[in-house]
DNA sequence: ATGTAC
């Protein structure tokens, strides 16, 4: 390329109102991206934050394919399924929830989509922000699109959010250990690797939503939306990597809040100076090493597993609670908030939590009784 | 977020 080319960086924009704090250290990263060869536009979302060399909360348009702007988490994303339950009692879903932990038995599924090459993980949730949770719908936004949905105040979905779990992660290093951070030498072998762990990721949140369903006794129905934010495609003839970002571009997308704030399931319609893309969640407004330092000073293990607004969080690993207390995101309000004023989406309806499943409880429940 | 090393 020309040096006239080089010393020229790409264009960032950050779609977060003034009042909307964002980290400094994640915009310095959107600019330290728009400067990478190729590289043509930085979209940062409203839940932008610092992540491992690359910015979390951002599409980013490149004429070349860079695997690390996709991350290690490649097809990771957030399914919805509404579910039909009779009762759905906090301390009675929460007993009946599945060992996550423990991958499903591909055996059992014969019949079923199981990719060969790595099912060791399957049906797993792994950790980090990652979760699976029984939510209620708390209010309708837009009444016309819920109920092309089908979603009413009150109903019951389960929210799933995981990806391709060790696969993404070994993809990913085997570019690394070669490339470092540099571009994919082979730009179609990446994607069709990547392409698998989409597949692996999408097929990953039903088997979850499916064993929960099984095993809390509730009807699953169709997905209303299962949308990927860890990822890169071919658009308008260029690599439109995202990370932490979801296609928000005619896609109705849910947007996580915290383990004990709303959520809200929003209609995308960005354009291509957002990166045809809307933010996936609250979004850090903490490191997770300081989350656990002065989450330990501020909350109690007892509040972060019964949350204020009364659902119930399983989680048997203590650092990962305070890890992901409600305190250590920013305010879901304000993300939405962002992306309503930019005319990047608009609110279809708001969850609470019932229950938010983390990772397996560390005891056995003493009394015995369920 | 992850597997692995400390």
């Amino acid at each position: 390329m020309s040096p006239a080319q080089s010393a020229t960086s790409a264009s960032v924009t950050v779609f977060a109102s003034p009042g909307s704090w964002i980290e400094s250290s994640a915009v310095a990263q959107c600019h330290q991206v728009a400067t990478l060869n190729g590289m043509i536009h930085v979209a940062g979302m409203p839940d932008l934050h610092p992540g491992k060399g690359a910015p979390i909360g951002a599409a980013m348009a490149s004429t070349v394919l860079y695997p690390f702007l996709v991350g290690s988490d490649i097809g990771c994303g957030i399914a919805v399924y509404p579910v039909r339950l009779k009762k759905a009692v906090p301390e009675r879903v929460a007993a009946r929830f599945p060992d996550l932990d423990q991958p499903v038995d591909p055996a059992s599924r014969s019949g079923e989509d199981i990719p060969a090459g790595y099912t060791e993980q399957l049906g797993t949730v792994g950790r980090g922000n990652h979760f699976v949770e029984l939510a209620r719908v708390d209010a309708v936004l837009d009444g016309e699109h819920a109920a092309r949905l089908g979603l009413t105040t009150g109903d019951l979905v389960l929210i799933v959010h995981s990806g391709s779990r060790g696969l993404g992660e070994r993809i990913l290093r085997a570019h690394t250990e070669v490339h470092g951070a540099g571009a994919a030498a082979d730009p179609a072998a990446y994607l069709a690797a990547h392409d698998d762990a989409v597949r692996w990721g999408h097929l990953n949140r039903r088997l979850m939503a499916e064993r929960v369903a099984d095993a809390i006794g509730a009807q699953l129905g169709e997905p209303v939306t299962d949308v990927c934010h860890n990822s890169v495609e071919i658009r308008d003839g260029v690599y439109l990597h995202r990370k932490g970002a979801a296609p928000g571009d005619g896609h109705d997308v849910l947007i996580a809040g915290t383990r004990g704030t709303h959520s809200y399931l929003v209609a995308g319609h960005a354009g291509p100076d957002a990166g045809h893309s809307v933010a996936h969640g609250a979004g850090r407004k903490m490191s997770r090493a300081d989350a656990l330092r002065r989450g330990r000073a501020k909350h109690t293990v007892e509040e972060l597993r019964r949350t204020a607004v009364g659902s119930l969080v399983v989680c048997g690993d203590r650092q990962l609670l305070f890890e992901e207390a409600p305190t250590a995101y920013k305010r879901i309000e304000q993300v939405i908030g962002d992306l309503v004023s930019y005319g990047l989406a608009t609110p279809i309806v708001s969850t609470l939590p019932v229950v938010t499943y983390k990772t397996a409880d560390l005891a056995p429940r003493r009394g015995g009784r369920r």
